[in-house]
RNA sequence: GGCGCUAUCGUCUAACGGUUAGGACGGAGCCCUCUCAAGGCUUAAAUACGGGUUCGAUUCCCGUUAGCGCUACCA
């Protein structure tokens, strides 16, 4: 039985990497018909935070991939404990009774690698025992096999063949001095516990996983097959972090920018992973087909992102790609929380702007003039022509003040008049047409004109056009 | 410092000894066009460096360089 787990630690918001480790566990257990597993790694009690936990769980709501069994490292404490006694009993571990503080000046000293501290690998049982029973805080080290070395191997999934001398394999901790378990021991004594069999995970964990094959050896039972990930990294080469790089690293704000999931999904996606046949847009299905250990990649892969530009140009360009290919009244559903507008008026200017948006959030700058009374202010000069003058603009204004009350607004009728306009005042149909789109949209880039002016309806539009005569008249007496 | 991993256009990547080194984003240009988009076409742009192996290396081996990771009683 095929069994992944995604194992996030509650000490961080939910990180864009992270989203891709549990995106990639996802797709490999629905490829497969195999079990998915969300386990809260809350073991160090001191930086777990209730506003990361809540930050998890909302980014991975927001994927809507979901999952299905779901356990939290703290409420299994006991199993930790009972698999370190077992490994303790085995002679396996060994108390180390190393104050924390002088350690710290001990391994900073340069020169070789740091193994063990002096003495006390060697300790007698008895000795170990009567100061540990006469209350002499320690650590619980793990005894590496040293003499002889030994290698350490394993099968990576996506790294190949991985051999480690155990001379360069320091005594790790399995207990801290508080009795807690560290990372290492609770995470492979669940991954154990739970029977996980396929560990995937950031490659920052590569040359951990010698330990933890290790591990796994004392626990008497055989270690999953692993598959590392090449890190997600900032332009400037760093590991993504919020206090360099700001919000761009957390999933929650792709989602509140306006970033639909499965594009999202899909750009993640494609950060270290290839299907090795040019398709670039793939829905959930595509993936799931598709995704395989060989495809992905072993270099680190960067998210292409600038203080001016935050998020990555392919990502934008592949939202915008999910946004035409929806139907107009999904769309419009997703646009309504991105502006305060009724119902109905997002839904009649939404095939207006669904290409001219790339974020949901967009529909507040392209599609504003839709929603308000009042026009935002704007230079008069705008309303003025290529190759023409004010004098010019106000023409066309007041003509079409004169024609419009009696023309049907639907796009057909619309252009039929205004051609007509047009070519009556001996002007192109361009001239005719910017000053009408400035005076109704308030702006000279806007979404096609005969359509705006129909969505907006025949009020609206009379009423912008005749203060876009008001506007013109009063620049002209100015001058 | 020690140990490990990695190295193709600016970025994401394809080519698992033989290709004019392919695709995508972004850039530039053209077309379409009532503006803006969307769409179509064209174009610039890469095998880190040095040695081998081979008839032939992006591809295999070694070295150099660079980057990253681990080296915690963090995960």
């Amino acid at each position: 039985m095929l069994r992944v787990r995604f194992a996030p630690s509650p000490t961080g918001f939910l990180h864009i990497g992270s989203a891709r480790t549990f995106i990639f566990n996802w797709l490999y257990a629905r490829r497969h018909g195999g079990t998915m597993i969300l386990r809260i790694d809350d073991t160090d009690i001191e930086r777990n935070t209730q506003a990361s936990l809540d930050s998890i769980f909302e980014g991975l709501q927001w994927l809507d991939l979901g999952w299905d069994e779901q356990y939290r490292q703290s409420e299994r404490l006991r199993l930790h404990r009972d698999m370190t006694e077992a490994i303790f009993q085995k002679g396996m571990a060994y108390r180390d009774f190393t104050p924390a503080e002088s350690e710290e000046g001990e391994k900073s000293r340069a020169g070789a690698a740091w193994l063990c501290n002096a003495g006390m690998r060697e300790l007698t049982s008895e000795e170990s025992d009567r100061r540990a029973a006469a209350g002499e805080p320690f650590v619980l080290r793990y005894r590496v096999p040293r003499d002889p070395a030994r290698e350490i191997q394993f099968r990576d999934g996506v790294y190949g063949e991985q051999a480690k001398s155990t001379a360069d394999i320091e005594d790790f901790a399995l207990l801290r001095s508080d009795g807690t378990p560290t990372y290492h021991l609770a995470s492979c004594a669940d991954d154990a516990d739970l029977r996980i069999s396929h560990i995937i995970r950031g490659q920052d964990h590569l040359t951990n996983t010698f330990k933890h094959v290790l591990i796994f050896e004392a626990l008497g039972v055989e270690p999953p097959t692993f598959a590392h990930l090449p890190l997600l990294i900032a332009p400037d080469g760093t590991k993504l972090s919020k206090r360099r790089h700001g919000p761009v690293v957390s999933v929650t704000t792709y989602r509140d920018a306006g970033f639909l999931p499965e594009a999202f999904i899909n750009f993640l996606c494609l950060l270290g992973w290839s299907p090795k046949d040019d398709r670039e847009k793939m829905s959930r299905e595509d993936l799931i087909a598709a995704f395989s250990f060989e495809g992905i990649n072993k270099s680190n892969a960067v998210v292409n992102f600038t203080e001016e530009d935050p998020f990555d140009p392919k990502a934008v360009w592949l939202n915008s790609q999910y946004i035409y290919a929806m139907p107009v009244d999904e769309l419009a559903a997703k646009l309504q929380t991105f502006v305060p507008a009724e119902p109905q008026k997002v839904r009649a200017a939404t095939p207006l702007i669904q290409e001219r948006i790339k974020l949901l959030c967009d529909v507040a700058t392209v599609a504003d003039f839709f929603f308000v009374d009042e026009l935002p202010p704007y230079d008069p000069a705008e309303l003025i022509p290529q190759k023409g003058d004010a004098a010019m603009a106000l023409r066309v204004l007041e003509q079409a003040r004169e024609i419009l009350p009696t023309v049907e607004f639907t796009h057909d009728a619309l252009e039929a008049a205004l051609r007509a306009a047009a070519g009556g005042l001996g002007v192109k149909a361009g001239q005719m047409f910017q000053p009408i789109r400035v005076a109704v949209c308030g702006r000279k880039n806007a979404p096609p004109l005969f359509e705006t002016m129909a969505v907006l309806g025949k009020e609206t539009c009379l009423k912008r056009i005749e203060q876009a005569i008001q506007k013109l008249q009063n620049t002209v007496a100015a001058n």
